[in-house]
DNA sequence: GCAACATAGTTCGACGCCGAACCTTTTAGC
DNA sequence: GCTAAAAGGTTCGGCGTCGAACTATGTTGC
């Protein structure tokens, strides 16, 4: 006896049983549902961005920028977006031919270079989160506040496991 | 008071606050959560595969063909693995360099290409099936079977919402 | 001081992905 | 039958990502 309606997982669990007979359905359901779910909303987000001519790794180059204040280095960046620090680099590239940032090198330390959001960047930052979310507040919405909560704390739970290595004692 | 330890996206949250104030902490808290739990799932199955020798692309398509009783169409594949038409025809051709996979032209439809696993090809999917999974476990290891359940079943939930169009009438 | 090492960023080469154009075969219309 | 449209795959060109090698600057130990 089925509460709700079955989805695509459902069906996709169902139809991989027979081949893999001990699978755990609700492990499954909910490792590929989060796969899903994650992978929708990259989709939208690509779409919404698209008429503000922003891709999506642009737009989270800007975010992430924003969040340090409008200016950080690139190995700050690299960190927060948990990209390859040469991935930056060409991303600070392109940004800067849109003149979204500004690539200015350190005076103090000659390494070091400091990427700054100029006030278009911040302009189609701001453009792009009035915009963005609406997905997340969709899909959510599906959910009463009390089970939002519910389903954040489930999540925070797998991900304190996530950041342990794997063969850590486990600390009950 | 909180009844968990705090991890790595409470303190996103708790940083992006001061910049958007309008940010739901469960909402961006669920979405941030499900980012970060599959990107770790990939990076641990990319991981575990290197030992293999197998891509985790590759393995995918292994994963898919098997899944169709080890032979498909490319087309079925492309759908089953939500990538493009031109991305399965380069999986294949790698595959085939390894003779893990045959391409045959189908004789009915001469359109048609068939693609079907070969028993080298079935032995590597099924070795790493073996460790194919573990991590999954482990991190849902943190919650009870029940409460496996219940977020299995608030996912699904979400994914039903995402499944319809966001201009659709909401069926309550 | 200076040699050895560490750190920050960039360049380079290879790879996977995608959309679009393309080729071939099949199906539909008449 | 024959032409037009549709369908299945592949090829092509461009893009983003990454690891590894490289350059330039700072730091440490003696």
């Amino acid at each position: 006896m089925v509460t709700t309606t079955p989805d695509a997982v459902d069906r996709h669990i169902e139809r991989w049983l027979p081949v893999v007979p001990d699978l755990d359905a609700d492990i499954e359901g909910a490792v590929v549902r989060m796969i899903h779910v994650t992978r929708h909303l990259r989709a939208v987000k690509e779409r919404v961005l698209a008429d503000l001519d922003l891709p999506a790794h642009e737009y989270d180059t800007l975010h992430a920028l924003a969040g340090r204040g409008g200016r950080a280095a690139p190995s700050e960046l690299a960190a927060d977006l948990a990209v390859a620090p040469a991935s930056i680099t060409a991303r600070v590239d392109t940004l800067l031919r849109r003149e979204f940032v500004r690539r200015t090198p350190s005076t103090t330390d000659r390494r070091r270079v400091d990427v700054a959001l100029t006030d278009a960047g911040r302009e189609a930052w701001r453009a792009a989160m009035e915009v963005q979310g609406d997905e997340e507040h969709r899909l959510l919405g599906a959910l009463t506040p009390t089970e939002r909560r519910h389903l954040s704390d489930l999540l925070r739970r797998v991900m304190l496991v996530a950041a342990q290595p794997a063969d850590a004692p486990t600390t009950d």
